[in-house]
DNA sequence: GCTGGTGGTCGAATCGATTCGACCATGACG
DNA sequence: CGTCATGGTCGAATCGATTCGACCACCAGC
């Protein structure tokens, strides 16, 4: 209180030596006796000195040892959501092995927070990104903070090279393809379709060849078109405002509370998609022998056990971790290309052949 | 590439002004003719300069604009938890309101990360502290980094008056009394509990009359405390590792699943009351007609539906705004004082009378 | 005995901003 | 017409560290 605190100049007083030496003397860095060492160090203990500011070492090396993420959407729905969670894990494994901060930056759909303004760091994550004109994107680019984008659209096209900015993500087109193509082996041809939301502006869905086109989040697209490369037109599209049980709850009932119900539902993510199983239930619809439902992530729902929910299978933490890498690279300021992930088809209880006549 | 970030310098030679009057057209503090910040700006955009370096502001003001936040054990399962995430939002929404950038600091339990040592933070939330005594809560106060604990126990002890750690929690023991009060009521008297870990160091809970009083973590400990409040002594207390479904629905199994079974489960945390929900379903009995089941913390359950459960709803968001805020003013170099937020009994519809006979 | 290398220490510059005090010119007021 | 207040600008000090180059002393080798 009486007292600032301590500086390494104080220590470097009390304990009789130059500024310069004393700041060896925590580094390490150069050569030092180890008696003016013990010197300097008793006498930090003695001024309760807890080592060198970090403030200044990082003007000094002009690194904040620090990298944005930045979460779309509102926090508390990224974090219900076990899919970003799962990633973000991964993520803040890699940062934290390499000492680096993880800067949570929540952001509302399309708003720039202050934060990413003006606040240091090495590197961004940026989730779920617009593209490279994404404003969030644009306002780090700008201030020369190198980008790793997460299930955007960044690097998806070769024609940006040297750029500071890559994408991380998964072969989500691939995903859904592989998954339509053995419901359509089972024999099913009326297909229901939950939606991830399509951007930040929302509206419904139609029924729509080529819906798979239009939406603006890259990933809810690129699982749209593996459906059409799948040779399959979706009887209905319902989009949802965000992965959530209860939006695939509704979804599910607006789908399948009809005479000329699909028999086969996929949703785009596991939570929707178990939403949907809940549906099913509640209309008195037997899963799979009335209706076959599957999703996309292959997480673990501990509450819809016995079931398993038959799923396409992606890396969560290994995608996170890889980001992680990625930006760890990046805030290094060497060279980083992009990665999409393999996913892997899991069958689980939940599909089956659609119902005889 | 072939030239450094530009800096403030290099604006205002371009400008042809000063560096303090170049530093005024950005932070408009003090006066300084609109046709110079104009010409200051307006070099700035020519050099592509996005602004004052926040490293260099920091060092001069001594402030990193940076909250620690350091949830315990490991980030996925605090994730997992929308017990921690709902407070997360709620904190992180208390300081990007403040424009304070949310450090996110996963701890495994009991270490202390190397970030808490040398990042910059104007102030830490540390989630779960183990009284002041914990590691992470020393490294912090020792570099003179004011604490708030969320659910710890500091603050409990009002012995230590002007100190810059400060606790925000609720009514744990309260509600647990409430709730059991309430069973007893209706006629249970023979009890089973799923308790919350109890600590780092974990080992197996016996049905025991003090166990409430050897708790480590301070939460556990209140809330069973507050069962031994109603004057209730339960047959069987089951600890399980983490506030997951599935730890929920074993622990139910193992005191469900006998002879002599209790007439109600008390589950500390509402995902693990979910868990004996499933258990109870699995093993044929109903709720609440065969047993009655009640959990904490009032969060919502879609999957659970159409049962609602019974449980001690406790203000979440409310929590972690109040520490964010806690934080702020610490970190302004305010002194705050400690919060108990009152929690509410929640009935649903897995609760009633004990079964006859 | 002289030279060259080296371990150890120090002084001073540097990182990029903010801010205090000095300074100047202008306009108002007595 | 002189003085005072003030708007506007600038120079220099400061925040807390790191690091480069200089310097000194000591020892080994020739």
């Amino acid at each position: 209180m009486t007292h600032p605190r301590p500086t390494l100049a104080d220590v470097a007083a009390e304990a009789g030596v130059s500024v310069s030496t004393a700041s060896l003397a925590f580094s390490g860095a150069g050569p030092i006796a180890s008696a003016t060492r013990d010197r300097v160090l008793a006498a930090a203990t003695r001024l309760a000195y807890a080592g060198p500011n970090p403030l200044g070492q990082q003007l000094r090396s002009g690194r904040s040892g620090i990298v944005g993420v930045v979460v779309g959407d509102r926090l508390r729905r990224s974090f219900r959501d076990p899919v970003s969670t799962q990633m973000l894990d991964g993520l803040a494994q890699a940062l934290s092995e390499q000492s680096l901060g993880l800067l949570l930056v929540p952001s509302e759909a399309g708003e720039v927070p202050p934060l990413l303004r003006h606040t240091a760091m090495d590197a961004a994550v940026v989730v779920l990104a617009n593209g490279p004109d994404d404003g969030v994107v644009l306002a780090l680019t700008r201030r020369g903070i190198p980008v790793v984008s997460v299930e955007g659209e960044i690097g998806d096209d070769p024609a940006r090279p040297g750029s500071a900015t890559v994408n991380v993500g998964i072969d989500d087109r691939g995903g859904t393809e592989l998954l339509v193509r053995e419901l359509t082996l089972l024999g099913h041809r009326r297909f229901g379709v939950v939606s991830l939301p399509w951007g930040h502006d929302r509206r419904l869905g139609q029924p729509d060849a080529d819906a798979g086109t239009r939406a603006g989040y890259a990933h809810t697209r690129r699982r749209l078109a593996g459906i059409a490369d799948a040779g399959v037109v979706p009887d209905l599209v319902v989009e949802t405002p965000a992965s959530l049980v209860e939006h695939g709850r509704s979804a599910g009932h607006q789908i399948l509370d009809r005479p000329d119900r699909p028999t086969a539902v996929v949703a785009l993510s596991d939570l929707l998609a178990s939403g949907v199983v809940l549906a099913a239930r509640e209309l008195g619809l037997r899963v799979p022998q009335d209706v076959s439902v599957a999703g996309f992530d292959g997480i673990e729902l501990p509450w819809l056990a016995p079931d398993v929910l038959t799923s396409v299978r992606q890396p969560l933490a290994d995608k996170g971790r890889l980001a992680g890498e990625a930006a760890v690279e990046l805030a290094a300021g060497r060279p980083v290309t992009g990665t999409v992930l393999p996913v892997e088809l899991q069958l689980g209880t939940t599909t089956g052949p659609p119902p005889a006549g």
